[in-house]
DNA sequence: TTGACAAATGCAACCAAGTTGCATTAGAGT
DNA sequence: ACTCTAATGCAACTTGGTTGCATTTGTCAA
């Protein structure tokens, strides 16, 4: 497993904290995340580590997404589709998903409107959590 | 079959000039939608059909979704989960989503900001084509 | 260093959503 | 009434995800 990543090295030491045990499991997790550009599903976990012949039983991948979502340290990602995607918890912000290569990109707009409608529904009865925003196209490569 | 919706008549008539030939599925289908508050899942659907003894497969279903996909009728949401959910298509529009009760209601906010946000966005190469928007909360009654 | 105990793992079997192939049924026009 | 095609149902399948249970493996205390 060769360290390409800045963070990775980083991510195992918070993770560490974080745990009972650091495991095989969750450092091809968090290498795997630390990798990824953008949000991630099991089934491309599976493949990735599949090529890297990294042996992890799925369970075991759906049982530590579970763990590492419970520390924090990762995020379901609300895109449509029959998948869940993950990513690594960060700064809020949406996602540029492209329609040909499939490639999801972080994106962070201006959201003061999207505030100041929260407020004007909050008065109709509606609490707002969180939202989910996310715009469809084709990127730079694909256009 | 008892007629509670305005539309469903109206719904009828023009979905019929559309199809080679009207069915019960197709029917029962639209009488469906057009009575549904918001968008709805095909588990739901065959939930619903089967509590008022219509009996249709779910393969039926699922193709007669496909149809009326193709002529317009009804659209996908893009909402996060595992099942795909289906609406009369209308109006562009969003939804609030409620936590608690699961309903999700349609919700048409001022998208001028999203519409400047999207031209930058093709200035820097990324083709929009089409967005989605939810926001997650708690709804009047589960507040 | 070893032993014990809990956490971690893998396997097999399962569930739910959605799809496909194929044989049968049933509308709509002649 | 007849024909021809669309519509339907059934069974089997695929994929994403979950559960129970037996086995393995870290970690820590002795």
């Amino acid at each position: 497993m060769n360290i390409e990543s800045k963070n990775f090295e980083e991510l195992l030491g918070s993770v560490s904290l974080l745990l009972p045990r650091m495991t095989r499991s969750i450092e091809a997790l968090l290498f795997i995340f630390s990798n990824s550009p953008g949000p991630i599903s099991v089934p491309d976990i599976l493949k990735k580590l599949a090529s890297r012949k990294i042996r992890v039983n799925k369970v075991t991948i759906y049982r530590k997404l579970v763990l590492l979502q419970q520390i924090g340290i990762i995020e379901e990602v609300l895109l449509s589709g029959e998948k869940k995607y993950y990513e690594l918890a960060r700064e809020h912000h949406h996602h540029l998903v492209c329609l040909s290569c499939e490639q999801v990109t972080d994106w962070i707009p201006n959201e003061s409107i999207l505030k100041r409608e929260a407020c004007r529904l909050e008065k109709e009865g509606f609490q707002v959590r969180y939202h989910s925003l996310e715009l469809f196209g084709l990127c730079k490569l694909c256009a």
